[in-house]
DNA sequence: TGCCCATAGGTCAAAGATAGTCAGTTGACC
DNA sequence: GGTCAACTGACTATCTTTGACCTATGGGCA
């Protein structure tokens, strides 16, 4: 078996049901199975993607590490649908708008998070010299981290006809 | 953990709803945790930053002390102010994450809309091949497009004939 | 009154501690 | 033997901690 495959395992046996979440020192993990510490990354870069509904976020320096986050399934079925398959590397603005109306529609966003969802993503928060596949690209990663960390809320399903607007000072 | 985050802690406990405001004397501070006393001028720079809500005022010499304030603007000229004048052209994520945080703390956003904000204007999201100023020009639109959606929707445009005042946000 | 200096706090750059990037090498499989 | 994933190492970026040196304040004393 590869080292990426040992050391995929070795996280993915930490993230529990319970504990969707893990901190790690990339050098201490590095040592333990006798590698290149670059080699950690590689993992991370290659296993515990964004579209594979992992989040990593690190820090450098004196008490640095790092942190991978599975994604809960919970009621967020299908927002780890669309971020895992329906998105993909690109899209457009009317697209991604009409994938946040129908979220807004069922009622897995609110209509203010859908709101700031879709301010995100037009173009005029694009609105900078670069080519539109690039465009297109960033709209989708965008995307994707918006409605990964909606899921990451594991907030339960919202109840048929309530109409969740926040109380907001 | 390091020592910044348990100095940062100490003097988050000693402020309060009550008491928002906390003096200090740096040597003595300095000697409780056994550090270097321009640790603590690293600590405030770093976590009690203006735009974390936090005013630092001092005096040396004799009878010197370090007061910290924790402010609460609130106000609806907030989401204005950061919109026209404090984001500008170009912003990092740590500074972007930041503003978001406070405007969550004054409760002008929910968590949740602070989540997806933070999410928008993270590395990961714009985790695509270009150079870092058009990173941050984007993070900066991303963020002022955001933050007017929120505006515009707890105060609505008024009527055509309405002319605007400082009231309306 | 003014000067002296002890007593604070401020600045900044260097050193230490981690993690990230990327181009190049190695190796496994067709 | 070609190709693509796996792996490495040198270099880079970032965050923390410390220490040497700087500045401000105010009380004592000539």
């Amino acid at each position: 078996m590869r080292l990426s495959d040992s050391i995929e395992s070795f996280i993915k046996t930490m993230l529990t049901q319970e504990e969707p979440e893990v901190e790690l020192k990339r050098n201490e993990l590095a040592e333990y199975f006798n590698c290149a510490p670059s080699q950690i990354n590689y993992v991370l870069a290659t296993r515990f993607t964004q579209d594979d509904g992992y989040v990593i976020e690190s820090r450098r320096g004196g008490g640095g590490y790092i942190r991978i986050v599975r994604v809960c399934h919970g009621g967020g079925q299908k927002l780890l649908y669309l971020v895992q398959e329906r998105i993909g590397n690109a899209i457009g603005e009317a697209e991604a708008a009409r994938l946040i109306g129908q979220l807004a529609h069922e009622r897995i966003l609110s209509p203010s998070e859908a709101n700031i969802m879709r301010a995100a993503i037009s173009d005029a928060a694009l609105a900078v010299p670069m080519p539109e596949p690039i465009k297109n690209a960033v709209r989708a990663r965008t995307l994707k981290a918006m409605l990964t960390a909606v899921a990451r809320e594991n907030r339960p399903v919202p109840p048929p006809s309530a109409p969740s607007d926040e109380t907001r000072l």
